[in-house]
DNA sequence: TTAGTATTCAATTATTTTGTTGAATAGTTG
DNA sequence: CAACTATTCAACAAAATAATTGAATACTAA
């Protein structure tokens, strides 16, 4: 009997941790914290909900210890708690780009949408970083390029690409990319690229996954 | 704006997977599930409520895509969809075990409630056995062993173990498993070939971590 | 075809969740 | 200390969820 209750417990206390990344909002509050920590009203803006209703689901991701929170000056500062969270998320989009019709399709639309044509992933970039030269670069807003990027990595913001140009070579292959499958900063990044005449291709993976591949390998 | 509007779908459709195991009774299911298929009515069983819940609760698991159905005689069979379903809960688990102070101490209330004390991981099973002679046992009910068990593994039901223990040796360790953490069958089988001089030990691990453990593998 | 049975559907009720607005709070900074 | 401000709390309405019971369905098997 107390043996049941304990096991009630734990199963409601572990779907306490899935109820919070189960509303759609929280779900991309995690996402964008995912890349970077925020305010509380920088991530209200970002999800176009009022703060008040921003901070309630930033409340609940907290009491599931998804989030945490840190003071700085008058603002509180939102980050993800830990890498396992990021695991979490992952095994969820691994499961929906699976297994999800619907996601396949609205993934396709987007790609479709955006020209969003070759694109290579992690493992294609070690193997071709051994074959030829690569310069890979993180287009970003700079202050997610800070707080965390992929190993060799530059910087150049999308909005500073164009004048940027300078910088760039074009006897190497350049692979772009921002935050992820759904992103489409680096598939501008390329378009623009190869318009210029550089070899540029869009790399689908961000600075996330790279992280967890990291990780997987110690 | 369609840009915002495709984002904010595929936030939904994610969330409608964690949504699916945002709920105590299909978070059993699920776990239920992933040690076997099973009937509608057998799941009603396990998880103590009518079976018209059980199948509305299904019906959200099916239509994540988390579960999958298949016809026999006059039954419909429930199964887990995909490994990846195992990766998601293994991941929710590791995050809840890890992080929520309240689960960490209903597993050591539990732990003491049943006595129980020493256990090894996977990895130190496969550590100890290059280094001496291991007995595993799978102490878990027969059906479950049939559906799939970790190599090497003979199966003995719990309830048989009393009456087989002249099947096993006194000069290997014997190693019980059941259905991991939460299970207590193991450690039952461990007191009672203790309280008859056996060398045994508990592996809190199951069949489930042993195969994402292959996979990684691989 | 008919009887039988496992499962699902429908209708209902109590409970929980989401988002809003406006007030309260806590903590910083001058 | 006092003014300021980012965040949280409280109260509410609308919507969604969970569980039950009893009826309907879909399939099997004789």
């Amino acid at each position: 009997m107390s043996e049941t209750s304990l096991k009630e417990k734990v199963y409601q206390e572990l779907s306490r941790i899935t109820h919070a990344i189960s509303n759609p909002k929280r779900m991309e509050l995690i996402d964008i914290l995912s890349q970077k920590k925020h305010t509380v009203e920088e991530l209200s803006k970002k999800i176009s909900i009022s703060i008040a209703s921003t901070s309630q689901h930033l409340q609940v991701l907290k009491s599931a210890k998804l989030v945490e929170t840190k003071r700085n000056g008058n603002f509180i500062i939102y980050s993800i708690s830990d890498d396992s969270v990021l695991r979490l998320v992952s095994s969820v989009k691994e499961l929906g780009f699976r297994k999800i019709a619907e996601i396949e399709r609205l993934i396709n639309d987007f790609k479709s949408d955006k020209n969003i044509l070759e694109s290579i992933t992690l493992d294609d970039l070690f193997a071709r970083s051994k074959k030829e030269k690569i310069l890979l670069i993180d287009v970003r807003p700079a202050e997610e390029y800070e707080s965390g990027h992929i190993k060799d990595a530059v910087s150049i913001p999308l909005d500073q690409l164009k004048k940027r140009l300078n910088e760039l070579p074009k006897s190497k292959t350049i692979v772009a990319y921002c935050r992820g499958a759904l992103c489409v900063m680096a598939a501008d990044a390329v378009k623009l690229l190869q318009s210029k005449k550089f070899k540029a291709i869009r790399m689908e993976d961000g600075y996330v996954e790279w992280k967890l591949k990291q990780q997987e390998q110690n």
